[in-house]
DNA sequence: AAAACTCCTCTTTTT
DNA sequence: GAGGAGTTTT
């Protein structure tokens, strides 16, 4: 039975989010508001009472996981479920609409897709071509990446920088890269978008077609939109003017990635009809975190001001402790969560430690296993971007688009091996002269004498396997990966664990087309990273944007780690990283601990740190103050955590032990205090709760 | 193709 | 001061 949309479920803000619709809104959703219940109500809304054609909500967030998630409590609401929607990040609904479209901007629709790597080994190549140092090259790609998003095309770059400056030279790489990318049929992450855009202006007849297609825009995550991805919008959105954004500014921090804050205000001028809503009732927090976040956030300027608030208790304080040194400190989070895990009704998956940066990560883990708590570390590698995946999806991405030049190269180096760089090099020159890709010159070239018999055996093979595979039509994409690596002697070089990937990937690959496989291994990063388990969570403050847990603890809370050293200098920067740290406070439910470090390993050497400056921005009242600092003297058994097991009983029913009750059945022992006869046990039976018993009627069973 | 050497960086990373 | 990437040497 489908939910229905009933407006009575929601706070008198998000319910007239809900139901305004007569053009323009910005909704300014605080930090655990429900903007997620604001978005997936209001398709509903539209759908079910406005009778709007659900494919004609143009509905965008930023990650795959937000869209499922979106996508899943939205069908709730849908007996038979949607089929066709518009529901997708950025780079997935553009991506729809290219492989439409693109052909008149002279582009092919099996393009390719780029991601960082792609685009890195591409710029390498260039700045090979021009003698520029080739080290430079990731922050060239950045530079590139930052002008593509703030819609700076290659030739007004070169007509804004007037000498022989880095930039005439960054210019021109960017003009052949641009030129490299059309010419192997591939666009990166921020053409998706460009192109987009592109394709609208141009082509108003295109853009007609869309305009009668999308009648709303539903916009989340606002504030992390560049400014093509904002551009697009409102091209979109420039006939109807029916276009929802939802964002918190407080919560902005990939500026860094091109998220321009601006656009939040941007959009009020833009769109001067614009409905404003904010949703400030938190449904997280407790008052005292909300408090401290309240307080940190407030003494950033230019902001549109909100203060959450909760009709949740006072609740715990908020924990402050600095500590000697980076091990103190990981000790004491380690013992603090198996204290709370023990006395407080939690599991190890309740638990969260963000940092500033990911080297932080290493002490945790030490002093995690060192108290037996198991952990995961949620971090940005993904199993797409393993190596034995990308070769897999390199053959694919040539036998789909046999211009990629890219992909190409990187098959010939991992499938091929024997063709070294001076062999490509000759290729590829040869390949401009001809002007024909790198494909059909390899083709010539074996048939002509300037290569020695085992290259061109090598090659012959590579032509052969490819266009053998192309001209066949497989029943799936699994198929078609079996059969590369039947041709290949590839998965001779793997190891267990590279085979075991590869297996993954091909079952991963039943069921699609090519096209619709490249599709999602293009556009996803990380391979759903669900929490692994019942265990403690370690990640990045910018990682845990969108999550939320019973007790975070924040580490690293020093001048130069948060804010980190090199956005202390720029007040713009410096803000952000504010803001960094109310997006972890805020992470928090019920328990928030903050810690930091006198004295800590950074590159290599030990460096002292004063406390962050953010500290003197939250107020003490709503906090347990402490700082455990002793000058010199190792002195670190006055802090242990309360569990030292010495007598008798204690060996027997140690802390972790598995035990059975006559009536609550099987249970893990979590606490054992008292002395003697008066010895109790604090139990947790899975499924029943925490029972505390005295041991000597309890009438326990040790279990293996 | 592996080994030895040198140089460089050392923040965060939705697609 | 470690670790990665690129380059040169064997």
């Amino acid at each position: 039975m489908a939910k229905e949309v009933l407006t009575e479920n929601l706070n008198p803000q998000q319910r007239e989010a809900v139901l305004y619709n007569d053009g323009p809104m910005l909704v300014l959703a605080g930090a655990g508001s429900g903007k997620t219940r604001v978005i997936t109500y209001k398709f509903a809304y539209l759908v079910k009472k406005k009778r709007f054609p659900a494919s004609s909500i143009f509905t965008v967030t930023f990650t795959n996981k937000a869209a499922d998630e979106m996508k899943q409590r939205i069908n709730l609401f849908f007996s038979k479920g949607l089929k066709q929607t518009w529901i997708g990040t950025f780079h997935s609904l553009c991506n729809r609409i290219l492989r439409r479209e693109i052909d008149v901007l002279g582009y092919r629709n099996d393009f390719s897709i780029y991601d960082e790597e792609e685009r890195a080994s591409l710029i390498k190549q260039i700045l090979k071509d021009f003698n520029i140092h080739e080290a430079l090259y990731k922050g060239v790609c950045n530079k590139i990446s930052l002008l593509k998003s703030a819609l700076i095309s290659p030739e007004d770059f070169l007509t804004h920088n007037n000498g022989y400056s880095f930039d005439e030279k960054l210019g021109r790489v960017y003009l052949r890269y641009q030129d490299e990318l059309k010419r192997f049929n591939a666009l990166d992450f921020d053409d998706l978008v460009l192109l987009t855009i592109q394709l609208f202006k141009i082509y108003p007849s295109i853009l007609k077609k869309y305009h009668d297609l999308f009648s709303y825009i539903l916009v989340d995550e606002f504030q992390d939109t560049n400014q093509s991805q904002y551009t697009l919008l409102k091209i979109l959105a420039s006939q109807h003017r029916n276009i929802c954004v939802v964002g918190d500014d407080d919560q902005s921090i990939y500026k860094f990635r091109g998220a321009d804050i601006q656009n939040i205000f941007n959009f009020k001028k833009d769109f001067s009809e614009v409905k404003v809503i904010k949703l400030e009732q938190n449904y997280r927090s407790t008052q005292n975190i909300l408090n401290v976040s309240n307080h940190l956030i407030s003494k950033n300027f230019l902001r549109n001001d909100k203060k959450l608030w909760t009709d949740k208790c006072t609740g715990e304080r908020v924990f402050y402790c600095r500590l000697n040194n980076e091990e103190e400190e990981a000790r004491y989070v380690a013992r603090s969560i198996k204290d709370l895990y023990l006395k407080a009704n939690y599991e190890y998956r309740d638990f969260a430690v963000l940092y500033r940066i990911n080297i932080q990560a290493k002490a945790i883990e030490d002093a995690l296993r060192a108290e037996s708590i198991p952990y995961h570390i949620i971090s940005g590698i993904s199993f797409y971007q393993r190596k034995e995946i990308k070769d897999l999806i390199s053959y694919l991405k040539v036998i789909m688009n046999p211009d990629d030049n890219v992909s190409l190269v990187r098959i010939i180096n991992s499938f091929y091996r024997g063709i070294g760089n001076a062999t490509i090099s000759k290729i590829e020159l040869e390949a401009r002269n001809l002007g024909l890709s790198l494909f059909a010159t390899i083709k010539s070239m074996i048939r002509s004498n300037g290569l020695t018999l085992t290259i061109k055996n090598k090659l012959h093979d590579l032509i052969a396997n490819i266009e053998s595979i192309s001209s066949k039509s497989f029943k799936n994409t699994a198929d078609l990966l079996k059969e590369i690596i039947d041709k290949t002697d590839y998965v001779n070089r793997l190891d267990d664990k590279r085979l075991q990937n590869l297996f993954e990937l091909i079952s991963s690959a039943e069921n699609t087309s090519l096209r619709e496989f490249l599709d999602k291994v293009s556009l996803i990063s990380s391979a759903d990273d669900s929490p692994k388990g019942n265990s403690v969570s370690l990640m990045t403050l910018h990682n845990a944007k969108g999550l939320e847990f019973p007790v975070v603890f924040i580490i690293g809370l020093e001048d130069g780690i948060l804010p980190y050293f090199k956005a202390i200098d720029d007040g713009e920067e410096l803000q952000e990283e504010r803001r960094l740290l109310y997006v972890g406070m805020t992470r928090a439910r019920d328990y928030l601990c903050l810690t930091g470090a006198k004295r800590r390993k950074l590159f290599s050497k030990y460096q002292d740190f004063e406390p962050s400056r953010f500290l003197a921005d939250i107020p003490r009242e709503c906090c347990n103050w402490i700082e455990k600092i002793q000058p010199t003297i190792e002195d670190s058994n006055d802090d242990k955590a309360p569990m030292p097991p010495s007598s008798p009983y204690a060996l027997t029913y140690s802390i972790g032990t598995k035990v059975k009750h006559p009536v609550w059945g099987v249970g893990v022992i979590r606490d054992c205090y008292g002395e003697g006869e008066d010895k109790k046990v604090m139990i947790n039976f899975p499924g029943i709760g925490i029972k505390r018993l005295a041991l000597k009627f309890a009438n326990l069973q040790t279990m293996a």
